[in-house]
DNA sequence: CTAACTGCAAAAACTTTGCACTTTT
DNA sequence: AAAAGTGCAAAGTTTTTGCAGTTAG
């Protein structure tokens, strides 16, 4: 188990859900861009997912992605992996987890290591005697493909 | 041994000895703002920088700040810590290690434990593939002094 | 119908840049 | 004297906010 969560479909149900649960609209644009969070596996930036959803949906507005967004990440069911220029957005593990960012093509993919990470988290608490509640862990270098080039 | 430089002395020294070496000018903004790095062991903001600085030098521009800072990130003498909205700075272990953020006082406190890190990087390179040339580890959480409140 | 949401445009916040002037070497 | 650095103001980015108009429940 990786935490990462089932499948797209499922995904975008239990987003729907979440906010039916909380008393929140279902407004178009709000659906059309939780699909796209639950099917996007890689981890897109405002800007990308911005794009994307004005491909289907030509008149939202940029304000909209970013309030949506914060509406999400406020019901903890989107990480926000908080670069310093653009932030990008996981979605489909809303739990904070390592992340691996090539430097030569910016890809984003999903660290494991669950079980590293936690001990590392741990260790930490003991030594720091910090009350951990969240973490951000990214990790810089050339990704298996841009080491070939 | 922990990586930390030694005493503030030394490390305006070391500062100042990289900067002629790379044929940089020494000019009083730049010695009072290097001066302030090697100083402070907590992890100053620009802006707290800046403030500082124009303390002693109330002409000094934040533009200035930044050149400087840049240019000591290049030399790789001070770690930037890429907070999302305002950055920090570490000039006294310019190596990457982790760091924990009260998310209360907002106080930056330095993590140790490069062995269980170190390691952790190694395990992130052989599940990933990853050539890993740097991190960015932030544990936020409750310091000490908060949890009591 | 009411409360919530959208889109727009303006503003905020941080950082970068261009350029004339000044200072270091 | 030449090269480099400073300070200012303008511009760039990303993100937030206020508000009138629109829409979901």
């Amino acid at each position: 188990m990786d935490g990462r969560i089932n499948d797209t479909q499922d995904r975008t149900e239990q987003l729907l859900a979440t906010l039916r649960q909380s008393d929140y609209r279902m407004t178009p644009q709000r659906m059309a861009l939780v699909r796209l969070i639950a099917e996007s596996d890689d981890h897109p930036s405002v800007a990308q997912l911005y794009a994307q959803v004005r491909a289907q949906f030509p008149s939202m507005s940029l304000a909209t992605v970013y309030k949506t967004l914060d509406l999400l990440k406020d019901l903890g069911e989107v990480f926000e992996i908080g670069l310093r220029d653009d932030s990008h957005y996981d979605g489909s593990r809303p739990v904070p987890h390592p992340h691996l960012i090539c430097i030569r093509c910016q890809k984003i993919v999903d660290g494991d290591l669950d079980t590293p990470v936690r001990r590392l988290v741990a260790e930490m608490e003991q030594t720091s005697g910090f009350q951990i509640t969240r973490h951000q862990l990214n990790f810089y270098g050339l990704c298996p493909d841009c080491q070939k080039i």
